[in-house]
DNA sequence: AAGTGGTCTAGACCACACT
DNA sequence: GTGTGGTCTAGACCACTTC
């Protein structure tokens, strides 16, 4: 949509759904340690806010950067970190957590790029005063209705490999009558219909069986068939319901329904599918949070 | 939305439109320098794909991981880094250019933030192959109109200050009955109706002249009064227009419209702007891309 | 074995905000 | 002036990928 911010500024949005994004974990880690500090569990007391428990294990697999990062994080969403309290400098908490400045800066980075934290100089480092709902309507995606409780289901009606139209190959980025699976899907909730999903893809990434399918999303199928997502083309618009696609959303003929078409690329920029969805708008809305990018 | 993506991942949509975020500026810049080497302008052609010209200005007061990051964006846009081709190494690359390794690494992974790199452990930092199309459809602010030359314009309907409603006043953390400001405003473009957008602000945040409304958008006004946006929560839907809506949109009662509705916050969590808007889905859609968060 | 990115250290100077 | 974050350096060891 171009999304609407100030002119001079990209935007960004997140999910609600910040669970922990595991990193690719090191096995040991023998680096140059401080001499002369024990460190380990401190309570911290010297500066700011911090009265809290910080502390890293060397002898874990996991980034130390990411250890701190995750207990700020989880200080702050159980309210230990208070909003719009001072972290404290970094200087001092790298001193008393036996890491040196950069490791720190690090770990507080990546909170400040999920617009937890908010850096100011001169000022300090502080806890942004949380707006972080749980989303109140549905989401999109199978994984999401499930996660909401929401008894997700999905029913099959078509799957095929077949020629590609012209308008699917532009989208994928392949010839016209390449081949092309051809998925429909009718995605409900409390066995009530929600979304009709229409699905393109190349042949050759992945197999695709009606039973998988139905037992999950789509793209937990893909993750599974190690297809590494990188980026997505989406546009949300909304129009009246034609009578075949009211029938199938027990809808009544010219209700207005929400489309999103998306276009799915990997690492390397190749489309791995093509979705031209159409959501019962009377049941369905997309939430999301954006966060301004410096 | 909680946005469809993967279980375990973090989402982020980047509106395309990035500019140049220009950074706080340094003034001078009198760091340890590598003493024999010179530096300055090197054409890359030792290492990966590089035959470009790069290369830092130590007197500038632009950060040199910003300097090197913004050659490299500009290389990519222009081709001269082809899709698909490695970077060369990230030591070669600080020798050649004189900076140390951190530098540039910060400088590439900004641009792995914005989805125009990747890194693999083991094999090298590529150029993704872009699919940055320029977006086809209308964005929903008056710059971003105006930017894709739609000759926006805005009718200011209402503008007053009053006691906030109770659904106002919980969106905007006020009491109920506090004063707010309250703007409808019709976004046109091309003379058509476009949207109609009603936005509720709290008083004394920043003047809100209908002269400046009918100007200029709302979100650079509030950049203006050095309001910093950090956030927003939003909600996009659709529904049937009213017969008062359809009127005012140059549509049809029952005509399909989609819905946005979205709260902004500052800095510190404050609510500082909640909209709650309608677009004629026969004129407007929402388009963005996602990227997806390691 | 060689080459890459991923992580980490221990310093340093600078710009900015506050008192 | 003092304290904060913003930027930068010159090293180091590690894990992963490819040959």
């Amino acid at each position: 949509m171009a999304l609407t911010w100030q002119a001079r500024k990209a935007l960004s949005i997140v999910c609600q759904d910040n669970r922990t994004s595991p990193l690719p974990a090191n096995r040991t880690r023998d680096y140059a340690r401080p001499v002369s500090k024990p460190a380990g569990q401190v309570e911290g007391r010297t500066a700011g806010n911090a009265s809290l428990q910080l502390g890293v294990d060397r002898s874990s697999p996991v980034p130390l950067y990411y250890q701190l990062s995750r207990q700020l994080e989880e200080a702050i969403e159980q309210g230990k970190l208070a909003p719009g309290s001072l972290l404290g400098n970094e200087i001092d908490l790298a001193g008393r957590l036996g890491l040196s400045r950069p490791t720190v800066r690090q770990a507080i980075q990546s909170l400040v790029d999920k617009g937890l934290l908010v850096r100011r100089r001169g000022v300090g480092t502080q806890v942004v005063h949380s707006q972080v709902k749980r989303p109140l309507e549905l989401s999109s995606l199978y994984d999401d209705l499930e996660t909401a409780g929401q008894r997700p289901a999905t029913h099959v009606l078509h799957n095929t490999v077949e020629p590609a139209s012209a308008e699917v190959a532009a989208m994928l980025g392949l010839a016209e009558g390449a081949d092309v699976h051809r998925i429909e899907r009718l995605r409900l909730a409390h066995d009530e219909p929600m979304a009709y999903l229409r699905n393109h893809l190349p042949v050759g990434l992945l197999p695709l069986e009606t039973a998988d399918l139905e037992a999950t999303g789509l793209y937990k199928l893909m993750r599974n068939a190690s297809v590494t997502l990188h980026s997505a083309r989406q546009s949300i618009g909304a129009r009246a319901a034609t009578a075949q696609e009211a029938a199938r959303l027990s809808e009544s003929e010219g209700a207005p329904v929400l489309t999103m078409a998306r276009t799915t690329f990997d690492d390397m920029g190749r489309a791995v599918e093509y979705g031209s969805h159409i959501y019962r708008a009377s049941r369905y809305s997309f939430e999301f949070q954006l966060l301004v990018r410096g």
